[in-house]
DNA sequence: GCAACACTTCGGCCTCCGCCGAACCGTGCC
DNA sequence: GGCACGGTTCGGCGGAGGCCGAAGTGTTGC
């Protein structure tokens, strides 16, 4: 592998969508990418195999889908960069910029579901806790999905009401480790704000925790969020 | 100009080594990176060509030849984050990783002139007392002629005995400005060890200012080096 | 079992681009 | 002026690779 070959992977107008999309931190999957940089799913496939076997992304088969994410901190640093020099390049809508900041850093919404120190302290204690399970991909196990019922929300109903995967993991840069999407995620996210868990400051994407939060975190998952 | 565009300025082999010889901070010049490279004139002039209209390299034409230089840190930062990248690179023998420490921040050797906040000081006291000028490319005033001469330093005889520009300017990663560099700063930098104006630290690049240094500096271009 | 679907592999087309040598231009030296 | 030399431009060659559609594989749902 050599620097040109590094470069060459970015050096494609397809490619160079491709990863400018997952930018955003969240997995996507192979047809999501074709679509969105308007390229046949033949092409879309061999241009992913290129860039996982480069490094830039990984991947995880779950079923008949190939989901993609950036690989790290140090493609993201890369592709910022990259991005940094273009001189009219959008810059990409990632929360890299913004998660340096203070607030955001500790609890924010990433989309419709929680991240930051939240939001990986949540995934982490649902693992331990086994409310779901990492094997062949994020899954909800069968004590997980009591879990969420008693906090009145019906995994079922969510599997059949979209095409949305229920649960999926999306890549955390300000802590480097997956939290929980996913159509489960999103219903947890909005469940903490109408219980008022969680509030928003502003009108940006950071979260604070309110009193009622940390006891139901405690209570729930067993989180200490006193720092957060 | 587009994300793909720019990555291509660098996906490939021969373009790719230009960069990271560049790396050093010093202005090359066309034939130079093409002996470099191993590849003809030809192809060495088309491949500069596209590196300066994208961005980044800045050329300065001087008599018949082409100096060229990376255009500044953004560059540097997108050539670092793909050697960083890239698994096997090795770290090219450039000046940042080390620069960043503080001893070599504040006075250093750059090849055989001298660099860090000491070489700026002394180019930027250079040109205001009008020793040099930088007109149509660096060159050496009457002045400064005189004054190089004062030191012992024949500029004549310099010229004569070698190829080597008598002066040319290098760009500074730490203090992001360029110092002195060709023959004559060289000479200035020999000059400088010679009469322990400066001495090593250890057998490294990083140089401390000497009592005598410090006195000297004055006297010669009133440069206050008592924090450095 | 069958159909729908997501993705992959393969073959072929076509464009892009890196390379060189030859001819040319300008500068510097005698 | 004449020559050497650094750099540039141009034409042509050959390989790399991006694209698609068609056929094939494995998964999910009925």
């Amino acid at each position: 592998m050599s620097l040109a070959e590094t470069a060459g992977l970015l050096a494609d107008r397809t490619r160079a969508a491709f990863c400018l999309a997952l930018f955003d931190g969240r997995a996507w999957t192979a047809g999501e990418l074709a679509r969105h940089a308007g390229v046949s799913a033949s092409t879309a496939s061999e241009h992913l195999s290129r860039l996982v076997t480069g490094g830039l992304l990984v991947e995880e088969r779950q079923g008949r889908h190939r989901y993609v994410r950036l690989s790290g901190p140090a493609a993201a640093q890369l592709i910022e960069s990259l991005a940094a020099f273009t001189p009219d390049t959008a810059t990409p809508a990632g929360l890299r910029e913004s998660t340096r900041l203070g607030a955001e850093a500790r609890a924010r919404t990433c989309y419709d579901h929680l991240a930051g120190q939240l939001g990986v302290s949540v995934a982490a204690a649902a693992l331990e806790r086994g409310l779901v399970t990492e094997e062949a991909g994020l899954a909800v196990t069968e004590p997980g999905r009591r879990w969420f019922a008693e906090l009145g929300i019906d995994l079922a109903a969510l599997r059949k009401s979209g095409s949305r995967p229920l649960l999926r993991s999306c890549l955390d840069w300000t802590e480097r480790r997956n939290h929980l999407a996913g159509a489960a995620g999103a219903a947890l996210c909005s469940r903490a704000l109408d219980r008022r868990w969680v509030e928003r400051i502003g009108s940006g994407r950071a979260l604070t925790v309110t009193a009622a939060g940390r006891v139901a975190f405690a209570d729930l998952l067993g989180i200490d969020t006193a720092a957060t």
